[in-house]
RNA sequence: UCCCGCGUAGCUCAGCUGGUAGAGCAGACGGCUGUUAACCGUCGGGUCGCAGGUUCGAGUCCUGCCGCGGGAGCCA
């Protein structure tokens, strides 16, 4: 950043006479504030609030790395300072120099006595005002939505569990891979998918990387990706995107329980590091740590049956062999105070391509993770069915186009070997951590059913 | 696709059993040495989503359409 060139602060002591200006202060940042108590400093920033009174006013500058309240005293500024200072736009880009120090009314404890600016970029009728709006208008200024405080903090608890995701895999020797968003027509159901021209050929974007993390588990054993996965289905709750972000191992040689604890281990990795790393976000976000707390393993595993038993014998009449809805997902989380595991579903309910449970051949070896508050299924994984002929049959129960999974069945004849999963959804993971009600929060540009832009 | 709810000032909303449009915030101006979404005063600001209907008269009642929110299904 540059200095400032034309300081019309008065000369301190310690300046060689000079007709020039002082020398200008060393760059700071709000963050590295406490460490210049007494000293003076030039901070470079936006003005997030300006509060005007006869001969004081108050400037909250923001930076990036945090606030710090800027107090402007009219008789120790010349008038254009004074003008400018009392005449900045909400937003507006400046440059603030003064001395720091230590001051009980200022929120955070610290403040600047500030002795010069210069305006960087000026900023006239800011269309977010410092109070509430209705969620249309805030997702049409998203551009700008994203520099208020609880967007602040619910992005920066996203970006440090992404981190935190990368450094539990690497630190486990997992290898990252990561996997086509341009794809020929393979999935689960083509229903879901978005569909692109691709050279006068449709293609569709990803909506799962799994087939692929599974094609690469004989390189390297234990494997991952993370990227954006795209879902064409017409929901509009708070828990969708149609983008969002997945993170999906894959490891050789897991069964359903190694499966389990592997994202007990995750998870609880994750909220552990949000609790270490992020405690002034989570307290911004008002989001009760007690409940983070208790994050720990391990997390209650109940199968889908005895689901089925416990929820009619609280008196509803829920069928065997159906999929578990939104309302019985949120029964059985609130039985309990963390995440919790429910496995082993009806066939019929899930993914041609799970394991058949050699125990109750009407089950496949799956398995979904519920997050506690009602935020829903964060996960959802399973043992992959490493027969050749079973998945080829479940191919065809399924009536999918065998033809276009002829290099996934490969995977079954060179080399098969029982292998798991899952798929950790990100935003719906980062917003039960924060705390947020709609996950459209957590993600810098959301793609809802009926929003593209900005 | 279905169900429920909402569209009034730049923003957030009020407006009763129909009778010619209101507040707060924002903006402009003035006041105030310490404010925490500052406060006090003054001023400007409207195709009541769109179209049709009922009525002497519609922001208000009816129909259709559009937009938005929440939920279901589906999913992470």
């Amino acid at each position: 950043m540059t200095p400032p060139s034309d300081s019309t602060r008065p000369a301190g002591p310690s300046t060689p006479p000079s007709p020039e200006a002082d020398p200008p202060p060393p760059p700071a940042t709000v963050r590295a504030l406490p460490g210049h108590v007494g000293g003076e400093v030039a901070l470079s920033g936006w003005v997030q609030a300006l509060r005007v009174h006869a001969r004081v006013a108050f400037v909250m500058l923001r930076d990036g790395t945090g606030t710090v309240q800027c107090v402007a005293v009219r008789s120790q500024l010349s008038e254009e300072d004074w003008a400018l200072a009392t005449t900045l736009g909400q937003e507006a880009c400046v440059e603030i120099s003064g001395s720091v120090r230590a001051d009980a009314r200022a929120p955070g404890g610290h403040e600047l006595a500030l002795s010069g600016l210069r305006l960087i970029g000026p900023s006239e009728d800011f269309p977010i005002q410092r109070k509430e709006h209705g969620v249309e208008f805030l997702l049409d200024h998203r551009h700008l939505w994203l520099r208020s405080g609880i967007q602040r903090a619910g992005l920066r608890i996203r970006a440090e569990v992404e981190q935190a995701i990368h450094d539990f895999f690497y630190e486990r020797d997992f290898v990252r891979i990561d996997t086509p968003i341009l794809t020929g027509a393979i999935g689960e159901s083509a229903g879901t998918l978005f569909e692109t021209d691709y050279f006068g050929d449709p293609a569709f974007l990803a909506q799962t990387g799994q087939l692929y993390v599974e094609s690469a588990c004989p390189a390297f054993r234990k494997v991952y990706c993370f990227g954006p996965t795209f879902r064409a289905e017409k929901s509009k709750t708070r828990r969708h995107l149609t983008e969002f972000w997945m993170i999906e191992p894959e490891v050789a040689f897991a069964d359903s329980d190694d499966n389990m604890d592997l994202q007990e281990a995750l998870i609880c990795h994750l909220v552990a590091r949000v609790l270490e790393r992020c405690p002034t976000e989570l307290d911004l976000l008002k989001r009760d740590r007690a409940v983070l707390e208790k994050v720990r393993p391990p997390f209650p595993r109940i199968s889908y049956g005895e689901a089925v038993e416990r929820l009619n014998a609280g008196g509803r009449d829920f069928e065997w062999g159906r999929d578990l809805g939104a309302v019985e997902e949120t029964t059985i989380s609130s039985w309990y105070d963390r995440p919790v595991f429910v496995y082993n579903y009806p066939k019929e309910a899930k993914a041609f391509y799970m394991k058949e449970n050699p125990d109750d051949p009407r089950t496949v070896l799956c398995n979904d993770l519920l997050a506690p508050e009602g935020y829903g299924e964060i996960v959802g994984g399973s043992q992959r069915e490493d027969d050749l002929d079973r998945l080829q049959a479940r191919i065809r129960e399924e009536k999918l186009p065998e033809e276009a999974y002829g290099w996934y069945l490969d995977l079954r004849r060179y080399g098969t070997f029982p292998h798991s999963g899952f798929g950790l959804g990100l935003e719906r993971t980062v917003g039960w951590i924060a705390g947020r009600p709609h996950i459209r929060e957590l993600i810098p540009y959301p793609r809802l059913i009926n929003r593209l832009t900005p």
